[in-house]
DNA sequence: CCGGTCGTTGTAAACGATTCCACCAGATCG
DNA sequence: CGATCTGGTGGAATCGTTTACAACGACCGG
């Protein structure tokens, strides 16, 4: 692989000539110029990064941590998070942590180590030390979806609370009375804040939310087929099941089905993130859609916002229902084509 | 953030035993050695691995490169690979070429200029010269899932051949006779190969498959469904379709709800790539599962005995048939609980 | 004709690590 | 007792860039 000296060799110039054509420099002269470029085209020449970066320190790189890459939120945020950086001019190294946190923690050093110029994070399980440190030692940082609170890190998220509530009153006018929730782990943000929503939205209909009718999950499909479980084992088994994230809902409705019942005649089933396959579930599964692609590119623009000097800024979506026939059908019957398919890729 | 030298300096030894300590070389005084641990715990010091990457030319970093990150098969391979390169103390740098030549290309191109140790790729749409000059010039590279013939890189992948015929066996026993397929880009070896078993398997059976009962699809959803619109209007619609990725599988049946017809009554579909998904699917659906996880491992593994200098080897391993409920009842019928949820995860 | 400015160029010093080589003390051996 | 080896150490070169600084010729105005 040939380096700057070879395409200065080449060239006939010296290697700063060289490095001020590449970073276009204005003082070089048209000759120098494309006599470098012709080099440069000839022996096939590119810039070392590594190099580069090791000299400018920067690597025009951001880090994402992600909770679990299986789960297409994830995945569309992931997505759309690299789009938006590449726009911008830097890349995306993607960590999975899965929910655990020494992962978690091995990716937030690793990246680290590699000098990233930013980090994008969704935290697993309150904040380890290391992310905090390295917060406090200034690296930027940008919470995604989740948080730790009492940290001084923007974060961009969706607001669920008004979804939540319209959910509720979905349910209520459809006659259900007896409400379970499948939560997520206490510790994060969006394991909490779902419950909280819910338990609010419950009161304004002067409903109760039974220790009984809360699951524990940990956004992971088993523990909410596992908590679908246990509602229906009890003696008064709730009405409808409110899954806090789409891999729960579908262990949710594994369990539904292993035990020979049917949503939603049996009992009903809502979600938290809206994803394409709810679609084609039998049935179709009513849902709250986060504006996933608008919170990785409001995420990417904080974070550079931060790494180029410009004051970052925290930014709140509002997520909104989408009621497909998982909780029963609504008085109005719905056309099936009105809804349009979220399937189609929903980039401008 | 503290270098080498800071460490040295607290240490009160030179970097030449520092840098010695951290890779622990065997000459290092016992003394010495706890000195610069000591150091190191107090400073917070982490090496500097741009630093470390210039100085030994290996950055201990893979690329991979993928057609499509919203596609859960790539998703599960993108995550069994970095699991691989985890454990084998490798990092992964995933690129989403999104079925694009020109994105596939851009993100060759960056994972080269930070000199990862070698590159995994799923090659979108034919090589692009970049890649193929890459690979001549000696970058450790494999292929996985698909290929291009005639250049000399292993090629990590599946052979779906055996459970195409098990497929058009399963379909032929339920009495179907009329059977088109949507096929990918022909560009793509998965794309060609696909059809080639299909028609080869339909021709044992006697089977002719007509121009018209082909579709053409690129991978992506919105392709499956324009495909089997067109098979729809057909004066003689096939009675089974049978999707070449999971996507294109959803388009089609999409597109079979849009008509108001039924899967399996009035046409019955299969897929080739079986995800989580689909056993949830109304109806759920027949596909070919391939071992994806296995795929990931195998290929991480042919990549690093070629970056440690080992012989790699290219690996096939076999796709299987799972049946559902997509294609119509098979005469026997399945206790609905006997077929594993797929939905749990295959980790050992 | 001389001093200053300007545009273009090259030399060399970083960046933070690894590693070759030389050196030195102390142990070992003939 | 002198030669040789051995384990521990530091100095300095190196990786491929960027960039501060100095140098240099041309040009211009006084």
């Amino acid at each position: 692989m040939s380096s700057i000296k070879d395409v200065a060799a080449a060239a006939g110039v010296s290697v700063a000539t060289v490095s001020r054509v590449l970073n276009d420099h204005p003082s070089v002269s048209a000759d120098a110029r494309s006599r470098v470029l012709a080099a440069v085209e000839a022996l096939g020449y590119r810039p070392n990064a590594v190099a580069r970066s090791l000299r400018t320190d920067q690597t025009r790189t951001l880090g994402l941590v992600i909770s679990d890459v299986l789960n297409p939120y994830f995945t569309l945020l992931a997505r759309s998070v690299e789009e938006e950086a590449r726009a911008l001019g830097y890349s995306v190294i993607i960590g999975n942590a899965d929910e655990r946190p020494e992962l978690q923690d091995h990716h937030v050093r690793t990246l680290l180590d590699r000098r990233i110029d930013g980090l994008l994070v969704s935290p697993t399980c309150g904040g380890s030390p290391l992310m905090l440190d390295a917060a406090k030692a200034g690296t930027p940082m940008v919470f995604v979806d989740r948080w730790i609170a009492g940290v001084d890190v923007p974060v961009v998220r969706a607001d669920g609370r008004a979804a939540v509530h319209a959910l509720v009153a979905h349910l209520h006018a459809l006659g259900h009375r007896r409400l379970a929730i499948i939560a997520g782990p206490a510790a994060t943000t969006t394991g909490s804040e779902r419950v909280e929503a819910f338990r609010e939205a419950l009161g304004e209909y002067g409903l109760p939310l039974p220790d009984a009718y809360i699951g524990q999950g940990d956004f992971q499909a088993d523990s909410g087929r596992r908590a679908t479980e246990r509602f229906l084992d009890l003696a008064e088994p709730p009405e409808v099941v409110f899954a806090a994230d789409n891999l729960m809902a579908l262990g949710a409705l594994d369990a539904v089905r292993d035990r020979g019942l049917r949503v939603p005649d049996d009992i009903a089933l809502a979600a938290f993130d809206d994803i394409p396959w709810f679609v084609h579930t039998d049935p179709p599964v009513t849902a709250i859609a986060q504006p996933t692609r608008e919170l990785g590119r409001a995420a990417v623009r904080a974070l550079v916002d931060r790494i180029e000097g410009r004051p970052p800024e925290s930014v709140t979506l509002p997520a909104r229902l989408v009621v497909r026939r998982s909780c029963g059908e609504p008085a109005s019957a719905q056309a099936p084509a009105a809804q349009p398919s979220p399937m189609q890729r929903s980039m401008p």
